[in-house]
RNA sequence: GCGAUCGUAGCUCAGUUGGUUAGAGCGCCGGUUUGUGGUACCGGAGGUCGGGGGUUCGAGACCCCUCGAUCGCCCCA
C-alpha cells in the first residue's frame, strides 16, 4: 500500500465476502420476521439535533457524556450522529404526527455511531436492527416484542442464547430502589472498587452487574427491586412473564439486570449467551446480543403527551458472529470465450442468460488457455465454453439451470 | 479514558545474539504441459519492513513518539 493512501477511520469496518453475506443474512431474516409480526418499515435520518439524544438518554449517561459524535453544522446547530435508534424514532413519532397510527409497530436497521474503544463485537460505526411498539402500555406489547426477538434468533439458527428478564418498576419504584441502593452502597463505599465508587454517584444500578471481585461480596445483600415494586408494577411484570410462558418464550429472571439509558421503565431485558457456550466464545466480552425494554417516560420527555412504548435493538455484527460463515451463492452459468472471434457472441449469451433471471459470469480476458481454468475455479452450475467457432456445454450438474439456459439461448437464436 | 499484545509483499507468515542486493507458501500475470478440465513445470510483476524521530560504523530487528489492529477494563447492541 502506498504511503499516501489514507486509512480507514478507527472502529469502522469494510465488510466483504462471507462476513458480508452473514451480515446480509441477518438483515434479510430480520425483514422476514418483521413482516410476520406486522412491524412497519421505517427509514430514519442518521443524524438529529443533539438534544434529541441528550434529553432522551440522560445527560450523565456515558453514551451522551463521552461517546457521541457531535458537531456544529454550517448553520450553527449542534447535531449528533445517532448513537441509537429509539430517541430518533420517538422524535419522529411526535414531529410527524404518527400518534394517529398508535399503537404503532415499526422496525428499521442501519448504522449507529459511538466514540468508543473498538474491540471484539464493538465498533465506532456499528449496525443494529431495531423494533419498537409506541403507544401500547399493555404487557402484551412486551410479550409480542420479545416473542419476535426470540423467533428472530431461532430463525437465524442461533443457539445458546437466553432471555434475561427484569423489571425496573415504574418511575416511583425505580427511584425508591435507586435511593435504597445508594444508601446501602454508601455504607461500604471505601471497600468498593474505584469504578463502583464512581458509579455510586452517577449510576448506582450499574454496581449490581459489576465484574470486580471487590464488589462481589456486597451484591447478594443489596436491596432488591422486588421490595420496591408497586402493586401495579408487580402485576405488570407478572403479566409479561406469564405471557412469555404462554408464547413459549424461555426466559430467566435476572434481578441484577439494569439498562444503561435513563429512559427505561418496567421491563428490561437482554439476550445473553449461556456461560461456556459457543456463542459466548464467539462474542467475547461484548455479550449482549439483543437488548431493550420499556420506555414509558421518553415521549413525554421530548415534549409529547405521556405515551407508553417498548422496544429493542440488536447488533448486526454480533448476530453475524453467531450466525457463522455464510458462503456467497454459486453462479448459475459461466460463459468462457476461448476464441476472441467469438467475444461478441459470448457477450450476447451472457446478456440473454441474465435477462432470463440466471446469474452469469463472463470470462474473455487473459491467456486463452487459462480462461477455462478460471471458469472451473469459480464453481458454477454450468459452464458454457466458446472456442474454435463452436459452443460447448459442460458441468451439467443441474437440469433446471440447463433447461433455462437452453431456452435463454434459443430466444437469442444462438442454438 | 485505562491496560496488554501486535503491525514485514494482495493474503498467511519466516527473517539467527543488529551486519552484504529482505525470503517462502498462496494469490496474481505470462509461457509450456494437460485437453471433459480446478494438473505439473518454468518465468514474471509486487515489500524498504505502519509512519516519524533517535541510538549505532551499521536497524526490519534496540529506544521514544505517533497511527492502526487485536483482546480486556469501562460502557453497551
Amino acid at each position: 500500500m502506498s504511503k499516501n493512501t489514507p486509512n480507514a477511520i478507527r472502529g469502522t469496518q469494510d465488510i466483504f465476502g462471507p462476513d458480508a453475506e452473514a451480515f446480509a443474512y441477518v438483515v434479510e431474516t430480520f425483514e422476514r420476521v418483521r413482516k410476520l409480526y406486522r412491524f412497519r418499515r421505517i427509514e430514519m435520518p442518521v443524524f438529529e439535533k443533539t438534544e434529541v439524544f441528550a434529553r432522551s438518554l440522560g445527560e450523565t449517561t456515558d453514551v451522551v457524556s463521552k461517546e457521541m459524535y457531535s458537531f456544529e453544522d454550517r448553520g450553527g446547530d449542534s447535531l449528533t450522529l445517532r448513537p441509537e435508534f429509539t430517541a430518533g424514532i420517538a422524535r419522529a413519532f411526535l414531529t410527524n404526527g404518527w400518534q394517529q397510527h398508535a399503537p404503532l409497530k415499526v422496525g428499521t436497521h442501519g448504522p449507529l455511531f459511538r466514540y468508543e474503544r473498538p474491540q471484539k463485537g464493538r465498533y465506532r460505526q456499528f449496525h443494529q436492527i431495531d423494533a419498537e411498539i409506541i403507544g401500547a402500555g399493555e404487557p402484551q406489547a412486551d410479550v409480542e416484542l420479545l416473542a419476535m426477538a426470540d423467533q428472530l434468533l431461532k430463525e437465524l439458527g442461533i443457539e445458546g442464547v437466553t432471555l434475561h428478564l427484569n423489571t425496573l418498576g415504574d418511575g416511583e419504584s425505580r427511584e425508591a430502589w435507586r435511593a435504597a441502593l445508594i444508601d446501602y452502597f454508601r455504607g461500604v463505599k471505601d471497600q468498593l472498587s474505584e469504578d463502583s465508587q464512581e458509579r455510586l454517584e452517577k449510576n448506582p444500578l450499574r454496581i449490581l452487574d459489576s465484574k470486580d471481585r471487590r464488589d462481589q461480596p456486597f451484591l447478594p445483600d443489596a436491596p432488591k427491586i422486588d421490595a420496591f415494586l408497586s402493586d401495579e408494577a408487580r402485576a405488570f411484570f407478572e403479566a409479561v412473564t406469564s405471557g412469555l410462558d404462554a408464547a413459549g418464550v424461555k426466559w430467566v429472571r435476572a434481578e441484577n439486570l439494569v439498562r444503561g439509558l435513563d429512559y427505561y421503565r418496567h421491563t428490561a431485558f437482554e439476550f445473553i449467551p449461556d456461560e461456556g457456550s459457543a456463542a459466548a466464545d464467539a462474542l467475547g466480552a461484548q455479550s449482549t446480543v439483543l437488548g431493550g425494554g420499556r420506555y414509558d417516560g421518553l415521549i413525554e420527555n421530548l415534549g409529547g403527551a405521556p405515551t407508553p412504548a417498548v422496544g429493542w435493538a440488536a447488533g448486526i455484527e454480533r448476530l453475524a458472529m453467531l450466525v457463522g460463515e455464510k458462503s456467497e451463492p454459486r453462479v448459475d452459468v459461466v460463459v468462457v470465450v476461448e476464441d476472441d472471434e467469438m467475444i461478441a457472441t459470448g457477450q450476447a449469451a451472457v446478456s440473454a442468460i441474465r435477462g432470463h433471471g440466471m446469474s452469469a459470469e463472463f470470462i474473455a480476458s487473459g491467456g486463452k488457455k487459462k480462461r477455462f481454468d478460471k471458469a472451473v475455479k469459480i464453481g458454477s452450475h454450468v459452464i458454457l465454453a466458446m472456442s474454435d467457432g463452436e459452443r460447448r456445454l459442460r458441468y451439467q450438474t443441474e437440469g433446471g439451470v440447463k433447461d433455462q439456459l437452453v431456452s435463454a439461448l434459443k430466444a437469442l437464436s444462438l442454438d
